[in-house]
DNA sequence: CTTTATGCAAATTATTTGCAGCCAA
DNA sequence: TTGGCTGCAAATAATTTGCATAAAG
């Protein structure tokens, strides 16, 4: 597991769905898959920027949006700021937790009373027992 | 039915929640009442404006917040701005539809493989069947 | 080459804060 | 009376847009 930037797996992965493979496409593909929690388009500028990476936080914007719009990445609308993560190719739906933002994806379907679940928030397991 | 506002009720009810019963947290009250899906502080603001009741929009962001404080209203973090509902005095959570943005409260408890539910987004059964 | 993406600066939009005056309890 | 509440103006903060330049296919 190195920590280099897997260039050829995102350019690929940017192929695929349509959309031309920037090298701002790829470095903030690679930010996101460090994450496993949803992070903002300001988290995102800032590492690229400590990474000596220079990207503009326009780009970070536009980027994150378009990579929402080829299913690639989930956007968390959360209080003030939106947060993303790197998505499964599957069809899948979320549960969010409040207190740590672990985020788990669920395959199965979750509905109550004919109500058709697509996103959960809640406390997850760990957190319900004290972390 | 009346259209009117039930200032006393909304008194009573700011002074069990041990806050004072001002002027404008009744109109805002007034205005959260005439709806059953969550609007924004602006929306607020334009319909006391309408209705004649000038107040001052922070003065609308300042009491949605008590509100919230108190448990007597509910925040919903949309994209782009938050909203506001009233809710309930019993302990419940939220099923929101984000297409017509009904929300049922629901006062059993919804948890999934040791994840406790708390707001549950998704489609409703009307807008599932076409409306 | 041609189209699409980038990035800076400026504009928008939602929300918050400072502070002086007002009002409910 | 008096501490909490209001409202204006100004400050923040996140996000978007215009436009000229740069890079991908």
């Amino acid at each position: 597991m190195c920590k280099l930037v897997d260039t050829a797996r995102w350019q690929a992965l940017l192929g695929d769905v349509g959309i031309r493979a920037t090298t701002q496409r790829v470095l903030v593909l690679d930010v996101l898959a460090e994450h496993t929690r949803p992070i903002s388009a300001q988290q995102i500028h800032a590492e690229l920027y400590e990474r000596g990476e220079p990207i503009g936080l326009t780009t970070v914007y536009r980027t994150v949006s378009s990579l929402a719009e080829v299913g690639l990445v989930h956007v968390f609308p959360q209080a003030g700021e939106a947060t993303y993560r790197l998505c499964g190719p599957a069809r899948h739906h979320h549960l969010i937790c409040r207190i740590c933002r672990l985020v788990i994806e669920r395959s199965q379907e979750d509905d109550v009373d004919g109500f058709h679940a697509e996103e959960i928030y809640g406390i997850c397991a760990a957190c319900r027992r004290g972390t």
